[in-house]
DNA sequence: GTCGCGAAGTTATATGCTATTACATTAGGG
DNA sequence: CCCTAATGTAATAGCATATAACTTCGCGAC
């Protein structure tokens, strides 16, 4: 019963990636049980070591989970960075925007992995995770196409980004099934979306005019 | 070692009132480290009954989060209520908004049992647990103090809910921290609020003018 | 009143997961 | 070439879920 993943060849001791295979198979697991999915003992069976092997990577189930959301984080940006630069009519914010939902729907046990886990919001100042929110924050700001208007921009990226991640938690409710559903996802996602260029055009506008007025 | 809630009196052996009991004790639990922090042998031993004591009421761990998650939907429910009714120069959507926020973030572990929990996202359609999910929304509905207008009025419904659940993750996620924080919960909160007013204000309007003309 | 049945609780135990300790194997630099 | 650090294994402790078989108590039928 060898390992499924890529082992050193001819060496059936040492795994020669076992940190790295833990993680893959751990985000898998995630996928759709989220956290609780996540055994140490299971991943070892399935990877082919013994049960302490993991240990030899991480110190505790903990350090495993920061590590899997870490990648979790990764894997994210990496998406949203793909659908932005996706040549389409529509813009960088609406690929964004759908993305998120995607991701946050199709993996949804990752999703709340990264943002509805006590793994997260007790990572510390700044931490390895902390960063990687604010990473991704910085691609909601990129992704408005706007120059900076005082606190402003930044307030709308704020918005937009908590409308998204309440849409998702909404859809995973059910809200948006059955006969009471009177909207999709997708259009409540535009809705925002729109409302947000909007926003953004009028804090421009009234930035240059008051430039020309200070001038 | 007795129990601190409520026992039958001068009864050592029979509690009395354990489901309820441990109920509380589990919403107690929740309310910092989430369903993690939920195990039925502490609270067994917390409650002075032996462990498997509980199997008694509920079948396995999932059924007691069950119930502890529909426990916590009453209470929420019943804050909202509370807060809507609170007479003020402010909007009910308003304290319904700020009572959101305050909830999701002041208990946060239960918050993530309601609304980022598998325990939810799993309930059957016709379930307990879905129905409730309903019905709080329903005081959402009820919060716009507008009248049906075709379709849009539970949309806003739906953005604005969506909107509080986003703002509430962000919070717990540390956005609005540091020297990074460019709004606080509360403006934005009060943000999608004023923007749902609007938008419903323009709704009704064209919903009287189409009125006046087909009549 | 008491008999007995069912609800609720107990002890004992099986199973599964986390985590540690002590030991084994391998790769690779000095 | 050897020895050390990295990595893996076997054995085991500890805790949590869950089940089985036995015990206690309240309460309604008679």
């Amino acid at each position: 019963m060898r390992s499924k993943v890529a082992r050193k060849p001819g060496n059936t001791y040492h795994h020669g990636d076992l940190r790295d295979a833990l993680i893959k198979a751990a985000l898998h697991e995630a996928e759709q049980g989220g956290a609780e999915a996540i055994s140490i003992k299971a991943l070892a069976k399935q990877l082919g070591v013994s049960q302490p092997a993991p240990y030899r990577h991480f110190a505790d189930r903990e350090a495993l989970l920061a590590a899997v959301t870490a990648e979790a984080f990764r894997q994210f940006s990496a998406m949203l960075r793909e659908a932005m630069a996706k040549a389409s009519k529509q813009s960088r914010l609406s690929h964004l925007a759908q993305a998120t939902l995607d991701f946050g729907l199709r993996r949804n046990g990752i999703y709340r992995l990264m943002f509805a886990s006590r793994t997260v919001s007790c990572a510390a100042k700044g931490s390895e995770l902390h960063e990687a929110t604010r990473e991704t924050f910085e691609l909601v700001i990129e992704a408005l196409e706007a120059p900076a208007v005082g606190y402003l921009r930044e307030r709308q990226a704020l918005k937009i980004w908590a409308a998204l991640h309440g849409v998702v938690m909404l859809a995973e409710q059910g809200m948006f099934t059955g006969e009471a559903a009177h909207a999709t996802r997708e259009e409540l996602v535009e809705d925002f979306v729109n409302e947000t260029k909007a926003a953004l055009a009028v804090a421009i506008k009234d930035a240059r005019r008051q430039k020309k007025a200070g001038a």
